[in-house]
DNA sequence: CTAATAGTGTCTATTAGACAGTATGTT
DNA sequence: AACATACTGTCTAATAGACACTATTAG
């Protein structure tokens, strides 16, 4: 059929002709928490945590899952995702961005449903905000080993395990294909995001100032330099580290004390442009 | 509605109960292309290039768009990609990457279209395979006046223009959002995209072995300085250059000459993991 | 010989790694 | 006093920027 013009094609258009899917988004909260202090001189040991939701509908009934819907007709994927994150946490104005979209044929066993994943960033005050019914943070605890990654999260009531395993697909890029090998725990494919997720926060705190939305306004060098460590999973030197973020950084003449040891300078981020 | 099993409750699910939409996939295919030669002493001068297809159908008829095709119900995004890749430039085996979801909710006059966009790149002996009816490859120039980018496309024929303005949407990571402020010549929102997998490709040649897929497989290191230069948009000391890659080539007994000027050894890439 | 690119040597400035040391609070 | 962290000084190694120089070919 010939139209004579964009105005009368569209008028004809039938958009049944092709066949139709539906979209969702899934939220990758992460944040770094406070765990017990040892002793009175040490410092609260960090955990890097994630937000997961127990399902309490099918498909995966019991399972966790990330805060996740489907996306409206009149929104984006970036509307879609704030919409959802503030529906299931109570979380506004925070960090997001986008990391994947996972589109496996099976992915969801009820029909053909495509996921553009995001991924999300708060400081530790965070955490302690009303959280919907069926939500809970859990510390994230990884262990590579060759090509496989063991993930343990826990939540002082429940812990779960899972294992994915990466594949090199493209080797001038280092870009790597995730499998997942072990899972009885998390829903649909999120395994696949938070790895996906995990490894786009190392390679980006690398290159970035992004842990600066995993800090509160004030913090210590020490802090900081903690929530570094538990991201990039190995210890830094000290003298580096205060060269690395100096320009990060502004001390400010708050001090932190009562912590059985030389007090800390309280600093805060500055952006400082390339 | 009450199930008893994963099994009984899929059996009973609706998937239309929430509106549908479709999913396409958008292929920007770089390349750096061979220029002609000014004088017989001179290297040709290389141009940065993109594959597009004139529209002959609406919507958007007589513009120009990205190889671009709807997702079927039983293909992956990547295997969409690849196939499209195939059907429409007859190009396989190249590298794919995915680069961004676009959903603004009025990107195709049609209906809503959700697509998720992926980044290809060939090398530039891939110019000269046969194209499918419609497509060129078109020389790119871009020139970027502040927050605004303009891009000039010629393909020999034609000459088009458009502009983007960039808006700073998170500090921290540098992360812009482009608008398109001036579009005679693309569909879509492929203006969008096409700024979009340029600042990709200009980070990822700094931090990984990418730009070899631009590369044939013998190369002279001027060759190769080139390419780099090109896609950075500035000059690059010789010296610097070479110690840069000179653990990512390695140097080949073959020669090229009849340059009027000394000949140049090949080299070949070769990985050298971190 | 000349124009043009190929390729190297070297000096310097900056950055990164490593270690050792001093400072200062709480109990 | 002892412990734990805060913070700094400095040596060295590695890397990056800059410039100058030599080498080699077609015409």
């Amino acid at each position: 059929m010939e139209y004579k013009s964009e105005e009368e094609f569209l008028k004809h258009y039938d958009p049944n002709q092709f066949e139709r899917l539906s979209l969702t988004t899934d939220i990758l909260l992460f944040s770094v928490a406070d765990g017990v202090q040892e002793n009175y001189r040490k410092l609260n040991k960090k955990y890097f945590s994630v937000l997961l939701i127990k399902r309490d509908t099918y498909p995966f009934k019991g399972k966790w899952c990330l805060p996740g819907g489907f996306i409206r007709m009149d929104e984006t994927t970036d509307e879609a995702s704030k919409r959802i994150l503030k529906d299931e946490t109570n979380l506004e104005d925070i960090y997001l961005e986008q990391l994947y979209t996972f589109s496996a044929v099976d992915r969801d066993p009820r029909m053909r449903v495509i996921s553009t994943a995001y991924m999300s960033l708060v400081d530790k005050n965070c955490l302690h905000h009303n959280l919907v019914q069926n939500a809970s943070w859990f510390h994230i605890h990884t262990l590579e080993d060759g090509d496989t990654i063991k993930v343990f999260l826990e939540n002082g009531e429940e812990q779960l395990t899972f294992e994915v395993k990466k594949h090199l697909k493209e080797i001038t890029t280092a870009h790597y294909e995730y499998e997942i090998v072990n899972n009885e725990c998390l829903a649909f494919d999120h395994a696949l995001t938070m790895v996906m997720g995990m490894e786009r926060l190392k390679n980006k705190i690398e290159y970035t100032d992004i842990v600066f939305h995993m800090m509160p306004r004030y913090f210590t060098l020490g802090e900081l330099q903690q929530v570094y460590e538990i991201i990039l999973g190995k210890k830094l030197l000290d003298p580096a580290f205060r060269r690395m973020i100096s320009n990060k950084v502004r001390k400010t003449d708050k001090m932190k004390t009562g912590g059985g040891h030389r007090p800390s300078a309280l600093f805060e981020y500055i952006h400082q442009p390339k």
